[in-house]
DNA sequence: CTGAGTGCAAACAGTTTGCATTACT
DNA sequence: AGTAATGCAAACTGTTTGCACTCAG
């Protein structure tokens, strides 16, 4: 992920935005905390850390983010917005997630790409980025049922 | 879509829940409004045919409806949490959204649903549910871009 | 030095909750 | 009659915004 920090410090850099301090940490605190972030998640780690940062600034930060191309919203309806690092190899991962106990694991699935691709080639907008979120038990919680 | 009444009443007694006219009311109107409706959007067409219904007992009701696994919360990421009917026949779409306009086309797709499926064979997680979404640009904005 | 960016606190929007009242069954 | 469910309004939560101050360039 140190390659994506330094990726987003260019791409700022080169858009003429500062590279302030806490724009700096929410960076690496996003970094950090890898996939699926919200902003208090970023705001806790942050203090743990002792690096106060407002959470105005954090959520400035990740709108920013998000505009431009470095981060990726990918809420998925508990009412706190989520983000995660967007790698611009275009490399990515979705989510499955537990119904029971919440967890959330990523995964690849290269004929799900596939499929997705295809779909996009068939249909009347240009599409450029998908969601996909499985939703089940998790294996702790079906044997547990 | 009066199919997917009935069932919901049906589900809805079955379970000992009583058939007050707030909770009609409003599996009808969700019903009516079909596909992504917001709370708010039911709370509006319910007044507009003049029948009065509280908000509270509208999120009850859908939160109701989406336990019992009659709707499903498919929210998209705007603030506001978003509901569908769910077909007892496991028939379902995913959707289009246009970054540009916010447009939102529902579509289906059989290959897609058989890389699901075998995917969701493939994991540790008993899946049961998932969500697509493609995100880009509409035919419209497109030619207007 | 100077404006982009910050922190604070107040404003907002959506949703949830406690409680007295209503109305299905 | 009895209790599940409602409506209201107040409480919450997540997010946004106005403004005076700060600091990166």
């Amino acid at each position: 992920m140190d390659r994506w920090i330094g990726h987003a410090q260019r791409t700022l850099e080169r858009g003429g935005y500062r590279l302030s301090t806490p724009r700096s940490v929410v960076v690496e605190t996003l970094a950090d905390l890898g996939c699926r972030v919200t902003a208090k998640e970023i705001a806790d780690r942050v203090r743990e850390r002792g690096q106060d940062v407002g959470v105005a600034s954090i959520y400035r930060t990740l709108e920013l983010l998000d505009r431009l191309q470095l981060a990726r919203r990918v809420d998925m309806a508990e009412g706190a917005a989520r983000y995660e690092p967007v790698d611009p190899s275009g490399e990515h991962h979705h989510h499955l997630v537990c119904d029971s106990c919440g967890e959330v694991s990523p995964f690849e699935d290269r004929e799900l790409e596939r499929a997705i691709e295809r779909l996009a080639g068939r249909v009347a907008y240009a599409v450029d980025a998908h969601d996909v979120t499985l939703r089940g038990e998790c294996p702790a919680c079906r044997t547990a049922d």
